[in-house]
DNA sequence: GCCGCACTAGACCCAAAGGTCTAGTTTCTC
DNA sequence: GAGAAACTAGACCTTTGGGTCTAGTGCGGC
């Protein structure tokens, strides 16, 4: 799944192959802009100009696997490039600021109609396999965050607050339509992280 | 509006008095549960045991002007609530790490489905009036960490950080179902707020 | 050439959504 | 106690929701 090429943005491919790779991006960036229950089904065939059967036919599930579906993509997406990042040795807070950076491109181009990452996703059906799928996204996340700060229990605080500070950041912004409120705290959060 | 007493929670009030204050209280609660779309009319009639007339007769304008209501009532709430501890002089990461505990207990009592604040309302109809009072609520809470942190831009900064940790921490807290991570990322804000 | 498969196409279905409307009932006011 | 307001009650309507189903289409192998 998500064979992408080496492409380093957040965004869903540009050019999308198959239908089954449509569909999951255009329900991705829906999700994303107005969350779980937001989005109906026709909002995403419209989108991908695809007609019901095709979507019933790779996603037998309907709109839940869908979800899960993009849900993974972008988890995926996010870790891959964090491992990337990290690879390099880069401090931690450094990354965390070049992935404000980025999201905030993101929220400046849907015109803070989207959010990146997976804030929005949250108000999904309790208790779900949605729900699951957000929250083994967030661990992978977290986890690396954490190894790259050393692993120690400080380092697992120091992660805690790189993704809060990220995800908060966001919703501040996309709020207000003001990306800086997002730089902002992740600045300072970054400023925090490297230390020591 | 909200004539509460002296309570000091974040909850609706424990005896709901008219039904326009259920209304506003089960609307809140269920809205902060599952978002706005998430949340059906029928769902909030059946918590209050009110019949539809009653919502439409105290809410003309159906569904977003409740959810205008319940928004501006914990908008009130928490920026009353503000005031008074910086009243008193508390240090501003004090606060804040007041309010996460309050915040916690809100979240480990409902079994992590509701999240206080406005987090999950944000997948909300895209400009309408309804964001416009998200963001009318954000502002004013910023203003007041600003103000209590002394106005200067660094305030402005830290008062960004000191809130998008809240909200991430409560999302990432909620979604894994463990209140620590937003124990610790707020932990660690507010430590870095209160330097200097 | 034709069989089988992966996929497209969209009509169709039922339940639930938000909202309207008209009758009641209560509760003030005088 | 009469009349008007404020509020409750719930039947009703219309649209949209997610989902099913059957018919078609294109394309591979043999």
């Amino acid at each position: 799944m998500a064979s992408r090429d080496t492409e380093t943005t957040l965004a869903p491919p540009s050019t999308p192959m198959g239908s089954k790779e449509r569909l999951v991006a255009a329900a991705l960036s829906l999700f994303q802009a107005k969350g779980y229950h937001g989005v109906a089904i026709s909002d995403i065939l419209d989108a991908t100009d695809l007609p019901k059967g095709s979507l019933y036919h790779h996603f037998p599930g309907g709109k839940e696997e869908l979800a899960i579906a993009a849900v993974g993509f972008i988890a995926d997406e996010v870790d891959a490039r964090l491992a990337a990042e990290f690879s390099k040795n880069k401090r931690a807070g450094a990354v965390l600021l070049e992935l404000a950076h980025e999201c905030v491109l993101w929220l400046q181009r849907s015109d803070y109609s989207q959010t990146p990452l997976l804030g929005l996703l949250a108000a999904s059906p309790g208790e779900s396999a949605l729900s699951a799928a957000i929250c083994d996204a967030q661990k992978r996340w977290l986890a690396r965050f954490e190894t790259a700060l050393g692993g120690t229990d400080a380092a697992h605080d120091k992660a805690c607050l790189a993704l809060a500070s990220l995800e908060g950041g966001i919703s501040l912004a996309r709020m207000s339509r003001a990306s800086d409120l997002l730089i902002r705290s992740v600045t300072l959060a970054a400023l925090h992280i490297n230390q020591r």
